[in-house]
DNA sequence: CGTTTTCTGGATTGTCAACTCCAGAAGTCG
DNA sequence: CGACTTCTGGAGTTGACAATCCAGAAAACG
């Protein structure tokens, strides 16, 4: 699964055979089908493992991800991490999501889950700032995080497509922004 | 090809064979052949026919984006557009994007200067705030319109994922507010 | 230790995809 | 009108892919 995982990563759903898998994991294809009923649950299996390896590579700093340096430090991890990878391959969940939204629903159902999770971890630490007094009572955390995950995402994406971390730096420096302004001294 | 490209947008360029494109578009095989290369060149033709109807559909908001109203009668105009079409397919040049940016490079130069088109187009607007005076010197036109594009790509993907306009709305409000802080009397 | 269940290798099957081929129709041009 | 080029229909070829099958090897269990 774990080959799967990394297969489709990096050709996508439809550019992944069974054959490249039971190749790539060194198993025949009698095995495959024994653990996974057919390709559609083996991709809801790579769903469920790239959601709790996109969550763990971003750890410790998503869990505590409730002051404006910790923001800065998990912005400054992604934006590195992309630069290390030249730019290629965009988020494992949002390339997953972009090929399978429409085309199944239950991967869909899954996807919005862990983009739902992502979500919750980045707005648990904005409610700790502003239940500490670092953010105004009108900042909303929820909106906020969700402007966030989503100026992530597209920034993945077009980082993806030009080649170039501008896109990203931009969309997550422009959400920083927009955090940093509802500090109370602001 | 707007058969082909209509195919394309609902099940992803893997998903639609060129036998479906043959069979919606009413014509033989050889036809196809004929006028494209393979399918490879059938995706670029699709390319540029998509990044023409994207912007067109913007039109005429999108060469004046040259105001706030402008802006938000703009943000208006995407978020009902997403709406309805009940959240269902995302951007026809981000699909696009994500699903060829590192399978296939000149497709991905292609996305690259679709998305470049795009953007200059808002920072073409916002350049004339400034000049203007509608937007202070400090204000950077070309990063706040990647900014925004990216935030919209990002929208565009978590609605057609979690089914909802929210993170586009987010994503969008959050672009717009960026632009607004700029306004010198702010 | 023997029976039953689970697991595995590898060959196989049926389907569908991209692409080719050729014979003839339609259009072009002197 | 007649030679030539471009275009079109539809059958055909080749390869790849998801999924199946079955015989035998391990494990589990009483």
């Amino acid at each position: 699964m774990a080959a799967a995982a990394a297969l489709m990563f990096d050709r996508g759903v439809a550019g992944t055979s069974t054959e490249d898998v039971r190749a790539a994991a060194g198993v025949s294809s009698s095995q495959l089908y024994h653990y996974f009923e057919n390709k559609q649950q083996l991709v809801r299996a790579v769903i469920a493992h790239q959601t709790e390896a996109v969550l763990a590579a971003q750890e410790p700093l998503l869990s505590r991800l409730d002051s404006l340096p910790a923001l800065q430090a998990w912005r400054d991890l992604i934006v590195d991490l992309q630069r290390q990878r030249h730019c290629v391959g965009g988020c494992p969940i949002g390339s997953l999501a972009s090929e399978l939204a429409d085309a199944d629903p239950e991967a869909r159902q899954d996807l919005a889950a862990g983009f739902a999770r992502w979500g919750s971890a980045i707005r648990d630490g904005l409610a700790a700032m502003r239940d500490r007094g670092e953010l105004r009572e009108e900042a909303d955390p929820e909106r906020l995080a969700l402007a966030t995950l989503t100026a992530l995402q597209g920034g993945l994406l077009m980082t993806q497509t030009s080649r170039s971390t501008a896109p990203l730096e931009a969309a997550l420096d422009m959400s920083l922004d927009a955090i940093r302004v509802m500090a109370p001294q602001h």
